[in-house]
RNA sequence: UGGGGUGUAGCCAAGUGGUAAGGCACAAGGUUUUGAUCCUUGCAUGCGUUGGUUCGAAUCCAGCCACCCCAGCCA
């Protein structure tokens, strides 16, 4: 991997808004804290999916390291085996991959200093600072008290060094069931703060590991190893969410208590004569976003449960459903700095997201013409047989993207709802003797309008107004355009109208019982009958478009066919019409 | 009722004692062969609230209010 992005809206390449945590680099940088060094990690558990909350700390992360010349690893935090997989573990990569970030050396695992963390809790237990507790989980949350009272030391609390090192090995050896013996740090257990009363380090799990196999049957706790796998990879900045800001006495008393010059000699710069300093955790709001479920569990039961089509969904907020959606690396980039980093927890508006990718799709897709619900129009002064072939622009600003083909004859398809017998006040579409543009065509006069018995519109005879094309009619002002393909050369299509999944701004509140009663029903609609224009689907075309006058689409890579392509839609073009 | 946090416009958010950036949304105009894009303009005498300090306070101090997180051998 290189530190280069080739990504030309990359946000991070511009000047960048400031927030708490940059400006907190800078003076670091100024006061030569860490050396003058930045060096950053993403440390997802592989659990789940990544979503667009993860996107957030990504671009912080890697952002921040980038801009100030440091670095950002990649590591998983992989120390609950039996949540985890390599499933995940290959999905994430893949993502951050496609986001355009590109990690310093190696992926990095926590399960790769399971040796390390053993020793160091050795060494904490020679130092009278951790101990063999054999009190059950239950037992041991008796003793942990609450939020008002304080907890009781455990009964093992003044074990000595010597029993503790012995069971400790025994633990690993596999001599204990699951639950029987804990291994704990000797804090306080009159801490106001819980996390620092005497908490788990080690724990049995009798499970293999889906990086270490089977050579572990005791497994560290997240607050032991993030720490240490911190100082072992010489982080600076220790970047987490909210959460865990009580979390961080306990971050930095494991870390004070250890042996600095053995943390170095195991760290990744132990070779080089660097001031070693530890990691500082630093916490900021994690994104939230109306109308969007984010949590990791719920997210995973919508997949397991069938309510959407697998992690990859395009109504999923995943990274792997909104690249399927067609989301860009860069709108997501740039959304991620639109909304900024703070310590406020906030909700953002959907509507920003939605703007991030409308900016980029609507300079960087190509434009063609589709039809999602037919009308077909004749044209009666056009001759049978006859077709035009017309070169329109792909892209209305950009020269560059080149022309198109697109061919034009007697038969054509519009769209029935650019059609109406009866207009409301305002309508600039076609009505019975009125005149509209055919985009990049002519302008058509509306003659007559066939009907079934039942008074459906089958069919409308129209003319062509022959010295209208590429030419402005002359003391006529026509207003409506609107888009269409001729329905000898058209392709069929599926379109995918995707819209949000919930109906409520917070599924995940509280006056929400069930995330299953605030589902929208019309999340997914599918639409069968299109004709898309042919440079759409011809070889070498472009992998998403905008379809003119309804919206930025996508070519689904896996449910496309060579008979039936699939288009999703990522997002409709902005609309002031239909409000009003 | 313990501890840790957060309150700046409808939604994000900058601001660190010198008189409220920016974006989204919204509204009104203009351009337009996409009701798109683009352009222009408008949008907080106000910074949770009440007091105090100061020539001057969103910024400093005190009280109050609201909301979030923590009692996994999850992360």
């Amino acid at each position: 991997m290189t530190d280069s992005d080739s990504d030309s809206k990359d946000p991070s390449a511009g000047s960048a808004a400031s927030n708490f945590i940059r400006n907190m680099i800078a003076q670091d940088l100024a006061s030569q804290k860490h050396g003058g060094r930045v060096h950053t990690r993403f440390p997802p558990e592989p659990n789940g999916y990544l979503h667009i909350g993860h996107a957030k700390s990504i671009c912080l992360n890697f952002g921040v390291a980038k801009e100030n010349g440091g670095h950002c690893n990649l590591r998983f935090d992989d120390t609950n085996p039996a949540k985890e997989s390599q499933e995940f573990v290959d999905a994430i990569k893949d993502n951050i991959a496609w986001l355009g970030f590109n990690w310093h050396g190696e992926v990095r695992y926590s399960s790769s200093y399971f040796d390390y963390l053993y020793d160091f809790a050795v060494q904490l237990i020679e130092k009278s600072q951790a101990f063999v507790c054999s009190l059950s989980p239950e037992e041991s949350r008796e003793h942990r008290g609450s939020l008002t009272e304080p907890g009781r030391n455990s009964p093992d609390r003044d074990r000595s060094v010597a029993e503790n090192l012995q069971l400790f090995a025994r633990m690993r050896g596999g001599e204990f069931a699951e639950g029987e013996y804990s291994l704990r740090a000797k804090i306080d257990m009159g801490s106001p703060n819980i996390n620092m009363r005497d908490p788990v380090l080690y724990r049995i799990r009798h499970i293999d590991h889906h990086q270490t196999g089977d050579k572990w049957c005791i497994y560290p706790t997240y607050d032991y190893t993030h720490c240490i796998s911190d100082a072992i990879e010489n982080i600076t900045h220790s970047l987490c969410t909210l959460e865990f800001e009580d979390h961080r006495p306990l971050y930095d008393w494991i870390l004070h208590k250890l042996d600095s010059g053995s943390l170095r000699s195991v760290s990744d710069l132990s070779d080089s004569n660097f001031d070693y300093v530890l990691p500082e955790q630093t916490e900021f709001a994690k994104l939230k976003l109306n109308f969007t479920m984010m949590g990791k569990r719920n997210l995973k039961e919508m997949v397991e449960s069938g309510v959407v089509n697998g992690w990859d969904d395009p109504r999923m907020p995943t990274l792997a459903g909104m690249r399927r959606r067609g989301f860009t690396p860069a709108s997501i980039k740039n959304f991620c700095e639109s909304v900024g980093v703070s310590r406020s927890e906030s909700v953002v508006d959907m509507s920003m997201l939605e703007h991030a990718i409308r900016e980029d799709l609507d300079s960087s897709a190509p434009r063609a013409m589709c039809v999602l619900n037919p009308l077909k129009l004749v044209l009666s002064n056009v001759d049978e047989g006859q077709a035009e072939h017309l070169e329109l622009a792909r892209h209305p600003k950009d020269e560059s993207m080149g022309r198109r083909t697109v061919p034009f004859s007697r038969e054509l398809l519009i769209d029935r709802s650019d059609f109406e017998a009866e207009p409301p006040p305002g309508f600039k579409r076609l009505i019975p003797g009125g005149e509209v543009r055919l985009r990049g065509a002519y302008i058509i006069r509306c003659d007559e309008v066939v009907e079934d018995s039942k008074g459906v519109v089958q069919q409308l005879n129209c003319t062509i107004d022959k010295d209208t094309l590429g030419k402005r009619p002359q003391g006529r002002k026509v207003k409506g355009v609107i888009h269409w393909v001729s329905a000898a050369h058209g392709v069929k299509a599926k379109l995918r109208l995707y819209d949000r999944l919930f109906n409520v701004q917070i599924p995940e509140g509280k006056d929400v019982q069930d995330y299953r009663q605030v589902l929208n029903p019309d999340s997914l609609i599918e639409l069968n009958e299109c004709m898309v224009e042919p440079s759409a689907v011809a070889e070498g075309a472009s992998p998403n478009y905008q379809f003119e006058r309804e919206g930025y689409f996508r070519l689904d890579a896996i449910d496309s066919t060579d008979e039936l392509p699939v288009f999703n839609r990522t997002i409709t073009l902005r609309d002031s019409w239909s409000s009003k």
